[in-house]
RNA sequence: CGGGGCGUGGCGCAGUCUGGUAGCGCGCCUGCUUUGGGAGCAGGAAGCCGAAGGUUCGAAUCCUUUCGCCCCGACCA
């Protein structure tokens, strides 16, 4: 099919398909478009993540390590390869990673004696260390993270969301007793569920796994899951309860204060670069990215207007004025461990203003300023905010000594009204079933939502439904996070059921 | 692993059926004019057509082999 280009008038740019005509190629435009990362394909199944989309790592990196620490947990870094054999001490762990491990057989230019695996996870060489470094009660509880890649060799993979490489943090700490690691399993997922709520904007549920669903090798995972704007799910960090298994696995034990060896109980708790992926689906629109003010790389971009040269050295050093009086501002909490400055950028590149408004529209950044000669003639500024929300809409016109002093608040409710706006989608578009006839049609197709439904609790009704719909239980609830438990009829069998759960289709 | 698609200037593609000087759009470079929602004109640079064999006077095009990537399923943060 030959293709014109882009004809006069036709838009120019990177093109971004929309939701309605093909989501999955929207995802994609917009990653692209937002300069966040490309396939790389040189390397199957692997990704660049591009400066502006590392840049959003960088600030969960930020935010996400300041929580950790505060809730008392110290970074350590461990070996990428992990000794094969290592993989197959706990029974499940392996059954699980096996098919997907990455293999290295060869080094130096000789074969291997015994094969390394490239970390898919880091439970077992972490593990052994902790075998050697706890021998005593006083040793715990031992508090370890780590910021590492990892490689699981998927069969589908898709930018942010399934990638064969991966960044992320997983955490791993060991304790004298189940309750005080169930604590910790416990906290971390609120950790995350805070930080993904106040920081990303992305409303989740935060609950439990099935026993099928749940992370191989730990007695129960806790997870939190995202709502994407398709209907899907998105699984956006666990917390995983190891029990002893690993402690065993391993011979991790210590003298507890009665002199008695005991194996220690562990945790470990992850989320990734997949939260991009999440947090593209949970705001974007189809001009492209939509970032929240606490994770954009770029908070104000400052587009000059000017014709002749005279005018232009006026605007940008107006600009540049501007600029400086903005990045004073902290966007911070108050008690935060890090300040947040404003981060402003000048786009004066030579471009018609119209072509520059679109690039920063698709990159997401909150908010634009237009400055030029009529603006400074006058004291004011024009801005626009990326998503029309409470904290504006349009072009606003406004006194420059006003705008400086409303701008904190402005992004920060910025900030608060897409949170909004997420919940509302959720609460608009998730759904309470009690028969099979409508949670077929709920599901017809490549239809999904959140449903709410009464489960048997077997892992066979639970293979069943998925095997009929795709559809999976994405978590029981925790209290408070999806309707008060009150007994019901399983929605495909009829057997009893405590409480309803939460289903639907998942990334 | 099963099904599908695609490898041709930086990017997106046409050309392949029917062999004959490698093309188009975008982007890029230079200059002038422009600049409050995707600029216009003029000039210019850039490709051993994924790789290897073969057929032919002649191959992007036909034949064989091979490598890679993407999309859709099964597996999964």
């Amino acid at each position: 099919m030959a293709k014109q280009g882009a004809k006069k008038g036709e838009e120019r740019g990177g093109k971004i398909s929309t939701r309605e005509q093909d989501y999955p190629q929207w995802y994609q435009d917009v990653v692209r478009e937002g300069g966040l990362a490309e396939p790389a394909k040189v390397v199957k199944g692997c990704m660049v993540i591009r400066p502006h989309g590392y840049a959003v790592w960088e600030k969960i990196q930020r935010d996400l390590d300041a929580r950790f620490k505060a809730t008392g947990h110290q970074n350590a870094y461990f070996p990428l390869l992990v000794p094969q054999s290592f993989i197959t001490k706990e029974a499940e762990h392996v059954e699980g990673f096996a098919p997907e491990l990455a293999v290295v057989t060869h080094a130096g230019g000789a074969e291997l004696e015994e094969p390394y695996v490239i970390r898919p996870t880091s439970e077992t060489i972490i593990g052994h260390f902790f075998g050697k470094w706890i021998t005593s009660h006083r040793d715990l509880p031992m508090l370890i993270n780590q910021w590492a890649n990892v490689m699981r060799w998927e069969l589908r993979t898709r930018m942010f969301l399934r990638t064969t490489e991966f960044l992320w943090q997983e955490g791993h700490t060991a304790h004298a007793n189940h309750e005080e690691s169930l604590e910790e399993v416990i906290r971390m997922l609120h950790v995350y569920g805070d930080f993904v709520e106040e920081v990303l904007a992305m409303p989740v549920v935060r609950g439990i796994k099935t026993q099928s669903e749940k992370f191989a090798g730990a007695l129960e995972s806790y997870c939190i899951e995202a709502f994407m704007q398709d209907g899907k799910a998105l699984q956006a960090g666990t917390s995983h309860d190891l029990g002893q298994n690993f402690g065993k696995a391993f011979d991790v034990k210590f003298q507890n204060d009665a002199g008695e060896l005991e194996y220690v109980w562990q945790t470990s708790w992850g989320v990734s670069t997949r939260l991009i992926g999440g947090l593209i689906m949970t705001h974007s629109d189809d001009d492209g990215l939509v970032l929240p003010p606490r994770v954009a790389p770029i908070h104000v971009v400052i587009v000059p207007i000017f014709r002749r040269d005279d005018e232009k050295a006026r605007v940008l050093e107006a600009a540049t004025i501007l600029k400086d009086a903005l990045e004073t501002i902290d966007l911070g909490h108050e008690r935060a461990a890090y300040r947040d400055f404003v981060r402003v950028e000048i786009d004066d590149r030579d471009m018609r203003p119209g072509a520059k408004y679109y690039e920063w529209e698709r990159k997401g950044v909150p908010m634009r300023i237009e400055l030029g000669p009529r603006d400074l003639d006058k004291g004011q500024v024009c801005v626009k905010m990326r998503v029309p929300t409470a904290a504006g809409e349009g072009k606003e016109f406004l006194d420059e000594k006003a705008f400086l002093d409303g701008f904190r608040e402005r992004l920060l409710t910025y900030q608060a009204e897409l949170l909004r706006m997420a919940r509302e989608r959720v609460a608009a578009a998730q759904v309470t079933l009690d028969s099979w006839e409508e949670f077929e049609t709920t599901f017809a197709g490549d239809n999904s939502t959140f449903a709410w439904c009464h489960w048997d609790g077997t892992a066979e009704t639970e293979a069943k439904i998925k095997e009929l719909t795709k559809v999976t239980i994405r978590c029981i609830p925790l209290e408070g996070q999806g309707p008060a438990p009150e007994p019901g009829k399983c929605i495909l069998t009829g057997n009893p059921s405590k409480q309803r759960v939460l289903m639907a289709k998942a990334y």
